[in-house]
DNA sequence: ATGGCAGTCGCTGACTGA
């Protein structure tokens, strides 16, 4: 069972390229992130053209999520539960049972603006909302853009800014982990130097300047059942691509 | 020191992203 993450910055601009990948790679689930469209304009019925079912919560303009299987998902849920947000950042759907949540974390825009503090609080939400989820579900994967690079080595050297690598953010991420939740990524040896996202400018591509701030964590239980997590950066090099890769865990199930 | 790129909204550049 392959399931994979992919932030697309727009899915109206990016179908095609999700459309190839996913004739490509025939995922099992592919999370996608920062949808950027209401839900009256998802296109259903193209990706039910290519043999995939999908679930999604949409918003005008920004963030924006959906879950996309050739299989019928299962018990789907938006948003996190008792945490009022008009932000859509959450879908979750059982497929092949496995709980999935698609997450488009919050950016958080720089260390102690409104915004940080909006990303602490949605962080402190998320992780009380899958303490529960990890009671009522022993197979979970939690697949998005969680904006967090979690160690030093998924940030490049130059990085200066402080949002994505602070300590605050750290160890909320760290404390996703502690629930028993773990990045499939670590699981496996990787090369150094192995991000997900570039900035369009400055030739961060071509220069490998990039962040690995999309994850996807599995639930204690399903940690013997990874067979390999790798990020393809194949999407990346295309015309008007997204400024992500996809991130693809490969479950033995 | 700043902006550099891209998408959306919508018509003028502002806002957001990471």
């Amino acid at each position: 069972m392959k399931i994979a993450t992919w932030n697309v910055n727009s899915l109206k601009v990016r179908l095609p390229h999700v459309l190839d990948w996913l004739a490509a790679n025939r995922p099992d689930a592919l999370c996608l992130q920062e949808l950027k469209m209401e839900d009256k304009a998802f296109p259903a019925a193209e990706l039910e053209a290519a043999g995939y079912h999908a679930v999604f919560n949409g918003q005008k303009t920004y963030n924006g999520v959906a879950i996309l299987s050739p299989h019928v998902p299962d018990e789907t849920a938006r948003d996190i539960p008792g945490f009022a947000d008009e932000q859509k950042r959450i879908i979750a759907a059982t497929i092949g049972g496995v709980r999935v949540i698609s997450a488009y974390f919050p950016n958080g825009q720089a260390v102690g603006s409104d915004k940080f503090e909006y990303k602490l609080r949605w962080l402190a939400a998320l992780t009380d909302w899958l303490r529960e989820e990890l009671k009522t579900h022993e197979r979970v994967v939690l697949a998005g853009d969680f904006n967090i690079a979690p160690e030093d080595r998924d940030a490049h050297p130059d990085w200066k800014d402080e949002i994505h690598v602070s300590p605050p953010e750290r160890a909320a991420f760290a404390a996703l982990t502690e629930l028993g939740l773990a990045d499939a990524f670590r699981l496996f040896e990787q090369p150094e130097k192995s991000f997900s996202w570039w900035d369009y400018r400055m030739g961060a591509f071509r220069r490998n300047f990039g962040l690995r701030i999309d994850h996807i964590l599995v639930s204690q239980a399903l940690r013997t059942n990874c067979r390999g997590c790798t990020i393809d950066k194949t999407p990346r090099k295309l015309e008007r691509p997204s400024d992500h890769a996809p991130v693809i865990v490969d479950l033995d199930l």
